[in-house]
DNA sequence: CTAATGACATTTG
DNA sequence: ACAAATGCCATTA
């Protein structure tokens, strides 16, 4: 789609380096609003699903959350790009949190 | 335009 | 600490 809205959360998103992650409550801070749902609904859309790294992107809470793909398969990702996970749960959230 | 939904977050039980 | 309820914004129907 082309609102501002999403272009901004695909834009932000990409930027988020590998090995790093960011919840979407930082993203909704990055556009100066706090539409995490917002958020979470344009990665959902994604029509850039593999230009964006939405794998990236997990719950305030250091859930992974859900995910198109299924989540355990965004695990594996993310362990593979260096983040730890235990349970469905970033253990080493708090430090690989990309803030922007 | 109005209503409902969601890859969420926060507060309350 | 965990589970449920409420509130939030933008998007979609």
């Amino acid at each position: 789609m082309n609102t501002k809205f999403t272009e901004q959360v695909y834009n932000i998103t990409k930027r988020i380096p590998k090995g790093k992650i960011s919840t979407y409550g930082e993203i909704a801070k990055a556009l100066n609003s706090k539409a995490y749902q917002a958020v979470g609904h344009a990665l959902h859309k994604n029509p850039y699903a593999p230009i964006v790294p939405c794998h990236r992107v997990i719950n305030s809470n250091g859930k992974i959350g859900g995910f198109a793909s299924g989540t355990e398969n965004k695990i594996k990702l993310l362990k593979k790009e260096g983040i730890k996970i235990k349970n469905n749960k970033i253990i080493n959230f708090k430090k690989v949190v990309f803030r922007f």
